[in-house]
DNA sequence: TGCGTTTCTTAATTGACTTTACAAACCGAA
DNA sequence: TTCGGTTTGTAAAGTCAATTAAGAAACGCA
């Protein structure tokens, strides 16, 4: 166990300031003293300890009513960015972030035939082509973060069970990453899709110590889950597995299936059942369609809402893109009518989450490893 | 907001300290240096410092088989206890306990017409009795914790829906708890008594960083929610209400009613649903009543978990009690059917972990606020 | 008696914060 | 123009709680 120290304290400080000046906007060194309760003398040493580090930026003199004119100091948004990358069944999606989340231009490319493929040919290949295009300096690019679509042991290195990956069972990809961290040479930071998607999400929302579900509906369903500001692996990293939830009156012995959320709401039933591909639709508005799906969805949410308590429940994923506000208003009203506590039920913001998170997480630990440092 | 200082993390080194010390057993400085990690003068700082506070007692050398003889040193159990009350429908129960959470005998009595009897005239008496059995001195108990059947919102003291203490709508109990705490000179401090009993029966098992949901299957059905080693109160102080949770495949729009949870799960369905009281009874061993119960309560834990993915879930109340075995292995059967992940479906270890959380509560607090003390 | 080993303690040093004091910059009114 | 009030930024000294280093104390055993 490692005790409790002084640098630690340091730390702290740094990331109060560092929190602060990723809001965005312009401050000074009195408006952080005032916002943080750390001391002037303090805040003057993070800042400058920053700004050696480049973080910071003086941006020219404020304009108060009366005293001496503040020196306003902003994050430099470019100091650090990443890829983030996330591998859907059908496309690989691929952006460069910076430290204030902006989302440079993506790259979305057809996936290959195995993941073997994805990861050693075309993700190589749409990683230079974003480096190329990048305006940000080559060497402010701390690393890679990349969401798969299964349950992800980070200290295994093992995916779970990833079927729209083309995985068939456990698979070690530690490989995989190892050949891309060499390759560019930088870290590379492996989590599931729809918890970086969550992660993306909050970040986007510039929210700080909350609770947000993300829900994605796709090709599977999946739940990404922060709680007090933390994202919640869970016991076996595979919270928020929600496809396997049941909600069946008429339980039979033996005719049960692990799955049964998942068999309602996926984008292949939704194809074969209805008959459209919701790629590319505007008739799924249709009120069965969208009720085959709101029904079991509002019952989870409503139920999760009940178990946690939590104030915001956020939809994602393809399906809830295609199916538009009638499906949303119809999730909200019968959330309304299922759920005794007040929960919003509420589209995704961010664009691209998945992308987002998974930049953030490798930002994130750059961060960190900055902050820390000496001096 | 208030800047991390120094002596946040002399709290926070104190606090590791006597948490191994109140893990029971004899233990030397020297040992405390290995397995905490911090520097040796540090650890005899702090132990002075608690012998000072009295919560920490010499016990003679120890015998190892070389070198200086180390003067072990344990946790003085008895240098502070609480007062841990929960309030049912039918009955107060009260004991005081100590630091290393042994409980001293109980006092159990009828409730009052209303929640005002029960607060000012019998739970005062229930109190007044134990501090005169108690062997421990009147001046080490810090205070009361009371457990409530419904959800508390500590910041306006107000109980929102406890219809088993009968009461109609939500409530203020802040001059209760005045009242209370002026008559014995004592900090009062709430909670739902789902809660409390989750922390008590964390508490004895030891845990520390873990998760643990306690059910609790009595008058109604309840949930308590420890995640990472913190209760989790919400958003509106309501986490845990899986009363309100319903799995149903048959949704009538306008004729769902939150609340199915409870209707299959709670003593009064059972009562009448079946014609047999359970608190005293062993043919509740039939298996259509433990399997009207069982499988609403399987498809709960094995959604909760798909949500979750927490390890341990642990039953309690008084249906758990009384049902028995054969309910147990009935509800881990159907669990095991329908979850794809491993959990740990359990009956309850702690005897009363309603009152041991309570008084847990205040110790922690109280034993918080020794540790932040100067010197 | 002396040596190796482990435990506990003291003394000096370090790191990061705070308080205090003050210099710098700015505005507006006498 | 100067002076006082106000706000910002910096320097110096002091505080607090940790650490490292050194050594004293206690013990078993040859």
């Amino acid at each position: 166990m490692k005790s409790y120290i002084a640098s630690d304290v340091r730390d702290v400080n740094r990331n109060t300031v560092f929190r602060l000046l990723r809001l965005g906007g312009e401050t000074s060194r009195a408006e952080l003293t005032r916002l943080t309760g750390i001391s002037s003398p303090t805040v003057i040493k993070i800042v400058e300890f920053m700004k050696e580090k480049g973080l910071v930026e003086e941006s020219g003199a404020g304009s108060p009513t009366v005293g001496r004119k503040p020196q306003m100091i902003r994050l430099n948004k470019d100091a650090a960015s990443a890829v983030g990358v996330i591998l859907e069944g059908e496309y690989l999606r691929a952006s460069i972030v910076n430290l204030a989340g902006d989302i440079y231009p993506s790259s979305l490319r057809r996936a290959g035939a195995d993941l073997q493929e994805s990861m050693t040919v075309i993700l190589p290949e749409m990683i230079e082509s974003l480096l190329a295009l990048a305006h940000v300096d080559r060497a402010s690019i701390r690393g890679i973060g990349l969401g798969i679509p299964g349950g992800y042991d980070p200290n295994t290195h093992v995916v779970n069970f990833a079927p729209l990956i083309r995985l068939t069972g456990p698979t070690c990809i530690a490989p995989y990453e190892r050949a891309l961290g060499e390759r560019f040479a930088m870290p590379v930071v492996v989590d599931n899709d729809v918890n970086m998607a969550v992660l993306g999400e909050y970040r986007a929302r510039a929210l700080d110590g909350a609770d947000l579900i993300y829900l994605s509906l796709g090709t599977g369903i999946g739940a990404g889950v922060m709680l007090g500001g933390a994202l919640r692996h869970g016991n076996t990293w595979q919270c928020g597995e929600i496809g396997y939830m049941t909600f069946m009156d008429n339980y039979v012995p033996g005719h049960t299936h692990p799955g049964w959320l998942e068999s309602r709401i996926n984008l292949s039933a939704v194809r074969e059942k209805f008959g459209f591909d919701p790629y590319h639709v505007e008739k799924a508005l249709l009120p069965d369609v969208t009720d085959h799906i709101s029904v079991p969805l509002a019952i989870c949410i409503s139920n999760v809402v009940s178990l946690l308590d939590c104030d915001t429940v956020v939809l994602g994923g393809i399906l809830t893109q295609s199916l538009g506000n009638v499906f949303l208003e119809s999730v909200r009203a019968k959330v309304q009518e299922l759920c005794v506590l007040n929960v919003s039920v509420e589209r995704q913001l961010c664009v691209d989450p998945g992308v987002l998170g998974a930049a953030s997480v490798v930002l994130d630990r750059a961060i960190k490893a900055i902050l820390s440092e000496q001096e």
